[in-house]
DNA sequence: TCAACCGTATTATACATATAATACAGTCAC
DNA sequence: GTGACTGTATTATATGTATAATACGGTTGA
C-alpha cells in the first residue's frame, strides 16, 4: 500500500497536484513499486482532510498517465516499469531542480553559493 | 526602470504572484535599488501580454507589503532598505530551496547527489 | 449470499484567478 | 493649460480548484 505518512498538505498549490507529485515522488524513491496497492480515494480523502472528488481528480490524471489502473469497484494499483520510472524520474528532477537553479541565478547566486546554500539546507 | 525583460511567463503559478517574485529576486539580485521607477500597469500588461488588472493586484500587493509607493496619477517606485532586502532574500531563499531539498531528500536522493545535480543544471 | 467496501458520476455552491470593457480624477512635461 | 499618461475603480464573464451531498453499480471476503 502506497504510504501517505510523510505527506504535508500545503497551500499555493493545487491538492490534486500535490497528491500526484508525491505519488511520483514515491516512485522515483523507490518506496513505491510495481503492483502496489493506492488507498481508496475514500480512505484517502479522509485521511488527508480533503474532499473525495480532489482525490478522484488525482487519481483519473494519474490513471490517464498510465501510472495506476483502476477497474469499477475493485482497488487500483500502480503499473510501472523501468521506462516509466525513468520518465517520471527525469520530468521530476530536471523541471523542478532547474527551475529552482534559474530562481536562484536571477537572484545573483554564483554556484558556489548556491551549492553551499543546499548544502547547508540539507540538515 | 525595473526591467522585466528576462521575465517569461510560466504556467502553473498565478502571473500575479509571478510578477511579484520577478520584483523580489530583482532586488535580492541587486539589479532594482531604492527609487527605482515601476513600468506603470499599462505598460507592464502590454508588455507581458496579460490584464491591467493582474498587473494591478501584484503592484498593489507590492504596496501592501511597503515594496513600492503608488500615488494617484503618478508613476510608482520602490521603497526599499537594508532591512527589508534582508527579509525579501530571506524570504526567497529559506523558502524556495528549502522546497526543493525536501523533495530531493523525498525522492531518495543523498546531499551529495543532489549538490551534484544543482552542479551539473547550473549550466 | 450479502454486507462492506470499491470506482465512478452528477449537481450545486463557493472562491481565486484572469480577462474585457470602461470610467474618473490626479500628475507631469510641453 | 492642455494632452498624454498615471493610479484607481467598477461591472461582467469565464475558467480552475475545492467542497458538499448524493447516487449507482461492480468487487470482494466472510
Amino acid at each position: 500500500m502506497l504510504s501517505f505518512e510523510q505527506f504535508d498538505l500545503q497551500d499555493g498549490s493545487p491538492i490534486y497536484l500535490q497528491i500526484i507529485r508525491h505519488v511520483k515522488q514515491s516512485i522515483v524513491a523507490g518506496s513505491a513499486e510495481n503492483g502496489d496497492e493506492m488507498p481508496s480515494r475514500r480512505v484517502l480523502s479522509a485521511l488527508l482532510g480533503v474532499n473525495p472528488n480532489t482525490v478522484q481528480k488525482a487519481y483519473r490524471m494519474l490513471e490517464e498517465e498510465g501510472i495506476i489502473e483502476s477497474r469499477s469497484g475493485a482497488k487500483s494499483y500502480l503499473v510501472l516499469d523501468a521506462e516509466k520510472v525513468q520518465r517520471i524520474r527525469e520530468e521530476l528532477l530536471e523541471n523542478d531542480v532547474q527551475a529552482i537553479v534559474t530562481a536562484l541565478k536571477r537572484m545573483g547566486l554564483s554556484k558556489r553559493e548556491a551549492i553551499s546554500l543546499v548544502d547547508k539546507l540539507w540538515e
